[in-house]
DNA sequence: TAGATACGTCAACATGGCTGACATAAAATT
DNA sequence: AATTTTATGTCAGCCATGTTGACGTATCTA
């Protein structure tokens, strides 16, 4: 083992002005740190398992918005995830052809390709949203109502306004209300 | 624009036996969404100025780190980022190449390389994590101090307590007390 | 002195982003 | 009816960043 001492640096910025902060000198290191780790713990336990099913992350975001809005046209998945087509081409083949996913054509307009997870696809998304559950229910309990309620308003405020996909329309309407429970 | 109308799924696993969750069929679908999207935000601040400086998201991990915890070894570093010495490597030699950090050997042993921030690298650290503060404080605007505890309070649950890091242990230990500020 | 450790590096490979180009079917426009 | 636009798929290749395996050197430890 190592057993050199290093120790938290709290200096501020020394060349140039950082932009626009909002009380100068003033930078959230605590949160910044803390997202960095609670979202790469996050998303590790949903690695585990999906590299037994020789997926990855990109399959997992996939089937995950697939499973949730049934229906859900390429289009509009290639805006939440804002990757470009011949990125998501790849997996979603591989989730099609090893029959996660399914697609169908529009009914108003044919040129347009449904999707929806298959039974086998919902069972592999409800494994992963499982553990994810799990650690989130973990970090909520002894939460009082308003402090888990605090908690979803601001991972909410800290997402982009501007230009929201359809998705993400209705997430942040249907928290409105149904944040609680 | 596409005038499908997708509904949201909030329909159970269908094949097999999701393996441990706390309240089975309650899925925080919530929380997992909204993690996604406050993460994916989150990282895209600091993104289009990475891209401005030839860099990606590998050498801010790095310089955040070093620059927070001055004199982080080699070997700590790649604890923390839980990456390949090889991964590391390559985008360590770009940024002490470039002059954002300099590396000295350890005082007690010389085998070891102690990583610093340059001005040149602090002045790059501060930048991003100025853009990020900025989103952190907004997100905060309004919240009493309990509701903003309760955030930081929930993060800090969300991480891994087996086998932490020497600096995850410090960010655990220091946010027990300065939290709120 | 022998072995373990900290670090650096070479080579090869995988995943998942990207751009650019092009094809097809169906819708929309003229 | 002819033309153009749109939704999707696909080929080819590049880049960033992760991986494994092997090996070398300096230095610390037993």
């Amino acid at each position: 083992m190592a057993d050199i001492k290093f120790v938290r640096a709290d200096i501020g910025p020394t060349g140039s002005e950082p932009s626009s902060e909002a009380a100068p000198g003033h930078l959230r290191w605590d949160i910044i740190e803390l997202l960095f780790f609670a979202y790469r713990d996050f998303v590790g336990d949903a690695d585990h398992v999906l590299e037994a099913f020789g997926f990855g992350r990109a399959h997992h975001r996939v089937m995950h918005f697939v499973h949730r809005y049934p229906g859900l046209t390429v289009a509009d998945l290639l805006d939440v995830l804002r990757i470009t087509k011949q990125s998501l081409g790849r997996v979603l083949k591989q989730l099609l052809d090893e029959g996660y996913i399914v697609q169908r054509a529009g009914d108003h307009d044919r040129r347009q390709r449904l999707l929806f997870a298959t039974a086998k696809g919902e069972a592999l998304v409800a494994k992963l949203a499982g553990l994810q559950t799990d650690r989130i229910t973990r970090a909520l309990r002894g939460f009082s109502a308003s402090d888990a309620e605090a908690v979803a308003r601001f991972l909410r405020a800290m997402i982009d306004r501007d230009d929201p996909d359809k998705v993400l329309e209705q997430l942040l309407d249907h928290n409105h209300s149904a944040a609680k429970d």
